[in-house]
RNA sequence: GGCCCUGUAGUUCAAUGGAUAGAAUAGAAGUUUCCUAAACUUUAGAUCCAGGUUCGAUUCCUGGCAGGGCCA
């Protein structure tokens, strides 16, 4: 930011004239200053002590009464033991709003001439979306939306895993209880309808293993043995062998599943550029392991599987291709990565993954750079933990998960609820009612998920989840709705809001002075949100930003404020402040609603 | 057994190596003749343990302890 820039460059140079001491600028870094203490910025002295030869505090005064002589964006300043604190005079916080004010772009960066692709959501089309899901898709879609903001050119991709031995689970499953049911006929959602199969498979699974471990087989043997695993298996390979009748089931099944997973995407607001299907990339995957034995990077072992031996990236030996020829999941990865790479060659590849395939990514990247593939290089892992319940654990099998499309409705009556409690629905068409609970629902929910950083394990607890106050999405919502009923007021007022209607204005209120500060920081946020993957920095921004607003709405009156280039300027920076918020959760995926 | 991640108020989360560790919720006390009280103000409450590096450590390093994950 310039300002900060200017103030940096004033303390180079005063270090130099006082001290003569040479620090380039650039290496002078401002923090913001607590706010028990006056002052804007603040400048840390301990560590020029040794090179001024002087102690932190007498640095910090005469460096203060420098600086006040002789730079004009320094009003005062205070020295509090080795911090040097400096206010800025209320100009130059006037001069940046009024720029910002011009510049409707603002926070959105230059473009960089760097491709990102970000792979997210990636479901089973087993079984509906659950909790863990949703933090995938709202992290995937975030982090896009704000690599897009730092300027790059960004791809959203979905890689469906739809072949396996889990999806002919459900098909068994479905050939033997189906009885010809369809999405159709059972009213059910087709990923639902997939999904109790898969659990209608578990369930006679367990009870035959339980069978044979009566009969005194061993438990792990029994496991294996179980007539339906075996069936299952079976119909793994005639799908492999493109059987007719069995690709024809999976074709239909997978139909249905992808038509509940579209539903389920609107619904939620998430979207793609482009899908891909592991039943379409595991081949160039075993292309891939062929071309790494040629090059001699792979090994074949006797019974002639294929690994790669990565001890010198400190990894393991890993298993690429089973002895049967079949491929694992990192046979695909290998394939579906440069599949991905011809498609868009890319200067970074981002995985939207759980942690606990931390290692999986490791071996995967260094995997691709022992083929020599030099886009590996771009692939980045954003890994995230689990959402725990308070019951613990999410189970899919164990029928313990937290179901994304029950989650939203539930969300969506709780929004109902609580806006028609405090009676704030007056004068709402029943339609425009519906579509507030789904903006503040989805708020709620995505908010919630998105403050915190993703690499940690997080608890949903679904009462105390679904709060509207404090630091939650609707705090940040109703603070656009807030600042929406001013600016329709001011608009029936008749009253002109541009940078000429409140020129004389040279004196700010404190809390106005921080609206600003917190402004005119958007940038800096967006930069660092991209340069760490963090939705959760643009959060905290948003939540920040909404308070400092809040704190100015109940100081100080607007439209009471009997001088009109006052009042013009409260509602300039209401505008700004609505502005801002929109740009900032519209990076999370959030809307933000005119009345709530 | 090896490797990786996480340990902060009662609870859920913050804190580029900086000041008296911030919020939110739950607790206590206030603020509606005035632009939306889903708000605001005040109050009480925490860095897993032991060393080390540093003017300064929640942050970095070493060793424990606890929880989770991955690889066999």
């Amino acid at each position: 930011m310039q300002l900060q820039h200017a103030i940096s460059q004033s303390i180079s140079q005063a270090l130099q004239a006082l001290f003569n001491v040479s620090v380039d600028a650039s290496q002078i870094a401002l923090q913001p200053t607590r706010k028990e203490f006056a002052g804007s910025f603040t400048f840390v002295t301990f560590p020029y002590t040794k090179q001024a030869g002087k102690g932190p505090e007498q640095i910090g005064q005469a460096l203060g009464e420098y600086l006040k002589e002789h730079t004009k964006e320094i009003r005062d300043f205070n020295v509090v033991k080795g911090f040097l604190n400096l206010e800025v005079e209320d100009a130059e916080w006037l001069a940046l709003f009024r720029d910002l004010m011009q510049n409707s772009d603002f926070g959105q960066a230059e473009a960089s001439g760097r491709n990102v692709m970000v792979e997210y959501s990636s479901p089973n089309t087993n079984k509906p979306l659950h909790l863990g899901h949703l933090r995938n898709n709202f992290l995937g879609y975030a982090v896009a939306e704000i690599l897009k903001a730092n300027g790059h050119q960004v791809m959203k991709v979905n890689l469906v895993n739809d072949r396996g031995i889990h999806i002919c689970k459900s098909m068994l499953a479905y050939e033997k209880m189906g009885n010809g049911e369809t999405p159709e006929s059972s009213g059910l959602k087709g990923d639902h309808l997939v999904g109790k199969y898969y659990v209608l498979f578990d369930k006679a699974y367990k009870e035959q293993v339980d069978e044979l471990a009566a009969q005194g087989m061993d438990k792990e043997e029994a496991k294996k043995k179980a007539p339906l695993m075996l069936e299952a298996q079976e119909m793994l390979l005639k799908w492999e062998q493109g059987d007719e009748q069995v690709v024809n089931l999976w074709k239909t099944m997978n139909s249905w599943v992808y038509a509940g997973f579209d539903q389920t995407y609107r619904n939620i607001g998430v979207d793609f550029d482009k899908y891909y299907y592991e039943s379409e990339t595991y081949t160039l995957g075993k292309e891939r392991v062929e071309e790494g034995l040629q090059k001699e990077v792979f090994f074949k072992k006797e019974n002639g599987a294929v690994w790669v031996d990565l001890a010198e990236e400190g990894l393991d030996e890993k298993l690429l291709l089973r002895a049967d020829g079949t491929s694992v999941y990192i046979t695909q990865d290998l394939g579906t990565a440069e599949l991905k790479y011809n498609d868009f060659p890319y200067d970074q590849s981002v995985y939207v993954v759980a942690d606990e395939q931390n290692y999986h990514f490791q071996v995967l990247k260094a995997t691709l750079k022992k083929l020599g593939k030099t886009y590996a290089e771009g692939i980045y892992h954003l890994s995230y933990g689990m959402v725990d319940l308070p019951s613990g654990k999410m189970k899919s099998r164990e029928g313990t998960v937290v179901d994304a499309d029950e989650l939203v409705q539930e969300m969506i009556d709780t929004a109902r609820q609580q806006t028609e409690e405090l009676g704030k629905i007056e004068g709402f068409t029943p339609e425009q009612a519906q579509e507030l609970y789904h903006t503040l629902a989805l708020g709620a929910l995505k908010y919630f998920l998105l403050k915190v950083d993703p690499k940690k394990r997080m608890l949903f607890n679904p009462q105390e989840s679904i709060d509207f106050r404090g630091n939650t999405g609707p705090f940040v919502q109703y603070t656009h709705a807030r600042i929406s009923a001013i600016l329709r007021k001011a608009g029936e007022m008749g009253i002109k809001v541009d940078a000429a209607s409140f020129g004389s204005i040279d004196k700010l209120h404190e809390t106005e002075q921080e609206v600003i500060t917190q402004l005119v920081n958007f940038p800096a946020v967006v930069k660092e949100a991209g340069n760490l993957y963090a939705p959760s920095v643009i959060a905290n921004y948003a939540y920040e930003l909404a308070k400092a607003y809040n704190r100015f709405y109940q100081e100080i009156s607007i439209f009471n404020e009997t001088d009109e280039q006052a009042r013009s300027f409260r509602i300039a920076l209401s505008a700004m402040v609505a502005r801002m918020v929109r740009k900032s959760m519209g990076l999370l995926g959030i809307a933000v609603p005119e009345r709530m």
